[in-house]
Order: structure tokens, then C-alpha cells, then sequence
DNA sequence: GCTTAATCGAGACGGTACGTCGTGTCTTTTC
DNA sequence: GAAAAGACACGACGTACCGTCTCGATTAAGC
């Protein structure tokens, strides 16, 4: 027989429900088991690890509503990214993505191949469409043609990704402040 | 009798060396009391978890060989910082430090608990260290006086730190562009 | 399509060989399945348990060398006592008999079904003949009349049984020595 | 800490109820521990498998309602024979013992340590008792001095349990029956 | 000889129990 | 009188089989 579809969505969502009630370190295979109404040979038959399921809870979520994928381009950069980095701030601190995407990071932290899969189909993509919104810009005169634009994502994005983690204070104003500055040395060289 | 030092070193000396040889997943509280010694009662008295031991651990740790704790200052900015990221880049790169600084991230990723205590004890005097020397260079005019220096730290060290997480490359060369780039946008505005 | 004989002799065979390799308590239906090359569904198809199968395989077994049924008779009882159960003795101390015919029995001591199976195919048709040889060495006037002759076969054969269940010593001296009583008790009443 | 009795009584109780419950077959470690309320590691740490909590479960029993272990001795064996084996036939015939006694005897069947240890600490001292009562007879000239002592239990005994084993019919009649003939033959020779 | 329906092998499924490991608590024994 | 040693109730692990259920792919019977 072949893998049972109704099955692999049951799982998906249980483990996705409940990564969100209970958090990461209680989460079970017994438990995504028990609330999908599955057998736990079904999981461990498909997935090698609860990380694993999560990873996947995810790809769905992030397939599901399959809107355009680009990022605005208005032709002003400055308040295009203003308003992706607002959209990532928000979010961020809605508790609904916190917890799974908690429980994903710490999946990852441990176990480097699950961070390799994440990488290669979520990170990467993602990173493409950022750098393609720049090369855009440099078309248009807005950045420099020798900007190094792997740099220019990690400068934008990453100190958004620091305060979440650290649970710091984590606002649109602070994601316009980002965009400036560091635009304004993306710039200036 | 009061608390055996003894005991206590043993603990931490264990977590450790566990921690590099396991991972965080498998470390076990009763692994740690066997490789110590020590009977599990023993660190159920003082811990409260298997993080906050891996937390002291640390601590124990960055509080051994006391130097002298603030960043170099020769008077020219980017240097200094140019050395101590690259200096950064070498720690995190060193396989002795990944794997417990790996664990600890982990820990306090679902443990807020963990996660305050480190923000006080370890990140937060850290940061001071490196507002302070920020300020001294608005002071010698190298940086404008209405620079963000909040802003500032997050944009020369989470990029390094986001790299370090997702396994990325993570090269002195990359620490250089860093500190050239987000100097340039705190001196533009 | 009717019941493939191909398929019901692999499954016999199986089951005879793997209850020899791995005994009673680790026989299983997948296990044989697996060994006879053949589906699951195949097996629960024409048995209700593994107790059956392994019931069919003794069937099998003692149905293949048809050779005549009946007890010796020379009309000399107690010499064709001993010959008899000497055989008896020998069968059950056979390596090759032993570990089915204890699988059969711990089947039958907890299914009743079973158990009544084998008194009628297997136990009933073997007391039968035993019978048989007696009511002729009554009419032979080797034995009363009125001697209880259901009693007889359990006074000459249970003993044999008590020792291989006990795995208590077994040999043919025993088997002459119960020949010489029991018919000693059943001709002095 | 040492081994606790209360869980000890508790696991062996448990496992004797269960059996008469539900039958060997169906009976599980994980169900005797959740009727004794107790760990399934407490089972295992001081039991090597199920049968081995049943044989514990009857040697208690056994043990517990210390009366005189000795046969009776009237001085008239034939009667003080029948009288015993008329209580065997009854003790067969009582459902509360017979259930775990089927499941000790399938246990047996398949774990020869088990065996063993039953022949040991059960069987081995019921055999001396009843030799007892019979030397008692040769002594009284009831018996002649050469019978084989060890063949004349067997005689008595097996075939009562042989018709149990088979679930054949068992009445105190037939217990009589054997008595008689069986000594007749003893008698004989 | 061609269809067609039962049977086949294979193996996924929801479950139950296995025997092991670790948790955090508790008690005993030793130094 | 605290520490080691480790038993305890509990819960989850990952595995093995259970008995049921679809899948195509034969395959022999009856049209």
C-alpha cells in the first residue's frame, strides 16, 4: 500500500498544534501520535525524527497559501524593505509562529542535518528572492554594482533574527532604523 | 555539612566534557552525575535543570582566566573592532567552544528562565563592554554623537551570529566587510 | 482462484522449521510469512492462530508416512506394551520432535479450541487403537474382562508424559518397568 | 535502598489475579504493573520474564498457609491415598487455581530454567513427601521393600494430570480407581 | 480463448506491548 | 550530617507483531 495522505496531514498539523501548546521539550512522538489518531509506526515509517516532522509541519505551512513569492519592488528600495522587515518583525512576535519557530531553531541547533534540509528548502529560496529585490536596485542605480549583496541580507535581516531569539525589544521602528543604516553604508562604498 | 566544592567543580567539569562528546540532546543529568561521581541528589540540590548546570558551566568558564575584560581601544575604531571580530569569528570556529555554545543556545531557546539569567549575566555585561567602547569613539569624534549604539552592536555581531547558527561560512575576511559596511552606514547619518 | 497448495505446504514448513530454530514464545505469524515467501493476509486467510498453523503442520507431519496405524500385536501384551512405549520414549527424547510437540502443547494449554481439536484428529484416534490392542488381549485372556481399559492407557502411557513435560529422565528401562506394574494392577483386580 | 516488600506482595498479587482474569496469553508486564501501581522497571529489575512473577506468585502462595506439609498417615495407605489424591482432583477441578496453574505449566513449557527451578523448589519437596509416606508403608509391610518408590508417584500421580492437562474428565472415582490398581501392581511384583 | 473474480505477494495502517532509559523523589548506608 | 548509591513511580523511547486493509499482478474457472 502506499503512504496514507490523510495520515501525513493528520500528523503534520498535530505536531504543529501541539509544538505550539506545549513547547519543544515536552513535545512527543507519543503525543503527535496519539492526537493524530495514528499509529506511532507511521511517524518513525516516514520521519527520522520529531525535528523532522516539525520541518515538515512547516514546509506545508509555508507552501500552503501559495501567494506571490517575490518581494515588493516599487522601485524605492528604502520603503520596500521597510516594509518586508515591518512584515518580518510582526511576524515574529505573534505568538501563533513563536513557539514552532522556536522549536525549529532549537530542532536545528542539534541536529545538523535537519539544519542542512532547512537550509536548502526554506533558507535558500528565501535568500534568493532578498538578493534578487537587491540586484534589482543595483539595475537601478539604488546600490552600487559592487555591493556584496550575501552581506547585505545578513545586515538587514540578522539583527531582527538576534532580538527574537534573545527575546529582546523587537519594533517596526527598530526594523526602519536597520533599513537605513545599513542601506546607508551599503552605500556609502 | 555546607556545599562540597569538590562536588560542584566535578559537576560543571562533567557537563561540559559531556556536552562536546553528546550534544545537548543526550545530555543526561544521570550522565553527568556518573562521569562526576557524584550522586544525582547531589545536583537536584543546587540546579534546577540540566541547562542552568551547562549555564554555570559556562560561567565557571568565562569567569577562570580574568583578564582584562574591556575591548581594546588604540584609538582607531575600525581596527579594534575589526580585530575583536575576527577574534570572534576564531571562537566560534573553534570546535572546544561550538558544541557547549551550541547546547546553550539551545537550552535557553525554550527555558525564558535560562534565557533572562543570560541575557544578565553573560550577554548583557557583554554588551555594555561593547556600547562602551562605542561611545569612546563618538567622544574621539569617529562615530556621530546621535549614533544608535544599541543599533550599532546588533549590526557588527549578529551577522556573525547568524552565520554561526546556520552553519555558514564564517571567515575573517567576512568579520572585516562587516565592520567596514555598518561603520560606514553609522557615519553617514 | 482457488487455495494455492504451493503456498499452504511453504507456510506448514515454515512453521515446523522456525518453531525447531526459535521455540514457542518467538514463533510469529510474520516470521513464517517472511520464511514461506508468502503474504500475511495468506496466512490469516486459512488459520484462526499460529496455534493452528503449527497444529496443521503436526497433522502435515504425522499424515505423510502412512504406514499402518495399528499397534503390534504378536499376542504377547507385554512384550508389545514395551515395544511401544519404548518407541514412545524414543520419539520423545528426538531433538527434532521435542520443541514442536512442546510448541503444540503450551498452544493447547491456553486454547481451549485447539485443545479440543487435537483430542479429536490427534489424542482420540491414538487412544483408539490403544484401546484396541487391550480389548484384544482380553478376549485374548491376558487381561480381566472388566478391567477399565480408558484407565489402563493412562496408568501405562501418562507416566512417560509427566517425565518429558518435567524434562525429568526418560528412558527405556522406565518405560518396561510402568509395562510391568501397571498390567501387574490391571490383571490383579 | 533496598528492595520493597509492599511492591514485591503488591506485583505478585497483581500477576496472580491477572492470570485468572485474562490467561497466560494475554497477560503483560505492563498490565501486572499498572494493577500493582507500580513501575514496570521494578518488575523487570528484579524478574527475568513473566513466567518468573507467576512461579514467584504460586511459591508464595504455596508458602504462605503453613500447615503440616506431611501426607496423612493412618497407618492404612490405600486410604490415606485416596484421600489425597481425591484433594488433587478437587484442587484441579477448583477455577481459582486453575487458570494460573495452565499458565505455570505453559511457562514452563518454554522456558527450561523456569522448569528448573519449579522441579527445584516445588516439585522436587511434594516428591519427597509423598516417597515419605510410601517408605512409611514399606516400613509397615504394606508395601514391598523392593518397589521402585520413584515409579510408584508417577503411577499415582500422572495420570490425574494428565487428564487435567487435556481437560479430560476428572472425578474422585476415577482418583479412587488408580489408587487401587496402581497399588495392586505395586503389590504384585 | 477470454473474461473475470478470487487469491496471491507485498506492505502500510491503527494499535498494544515490549524492554530500556531518564526523570525527579525518596530512603538507606557510609564516611 | 551531608554525600554516594540506588530503588521507586512515572513517562517516553524506538521496535516488533498483531490483525485489518488496500494495492496491482497472477491465474484458473466458467462463459
Amino acid at each position: 500500500m502506499r503512504r496514507s495522505d490523510a495520515s501525513r496531514r493528520a500528523i503534520l498539523l498535530a505536531a504543529f498544534e501541539l509544538v505550539g501548546e506545549v513547547g519543544y521539550a515536552k513535545l512527543t512522538i507519543e503525543g503527535i501520535a496519539a492526537r493524530a489518531g495514528v499509529g506511532k509506526q507511521t511517524i518513525y515509517r516516514w520521519w527520522p525524527s520529531k525535528g523532522a516532522v516539525l520541518f515538515d509541519a512547516f514546509l506545508a505551512l509555508s507552501e500552503d497559501p501559495q501567494g506571490d513569492p517575490a518581494l515588493p519592488d516599487t522601485g524605492d528600495l528604502e520603503a520596500d524593505l521597510k516594509l518586508v522587515l515591518r512584515a518580518t518583525v510582526a511576524e515574529l512576535s505573534d505568538p501563533r509562529y513563536d513557539a514552532p519557530m522556536r522549536a525549529l531553531t532549537a530542532a536545528m541547533l542539534n541536529d545538523p542535518a535537519l539544519a542542512a534540509e532547512y537550509e536548502q528548502r526554506l533558507d535558500a529560496p528565501m535568500r534568493a528572492l532578498k538578493r534578487a529585490r537587491l540586484r534589482s536596485a543595483q539595475e537601478a542605480g539604488q546600490l552600487p554594482s559592487e555591493a556584496d549583496l550575501d552581506l547585505a541580507v545578513d545586515l538587514l535581516w540578522s539583527p531582527l533574527m538576534r532580538r527574537w531569539l534573545e527575546r529582546a525589544e523587537l519594533t517596526p521602528a527598530f526594523a526602519d532604523a536597520v533599513v537605513e543604516t545599513a542601506l546607508a553604508g551599503l552605500r556609502a562604498r
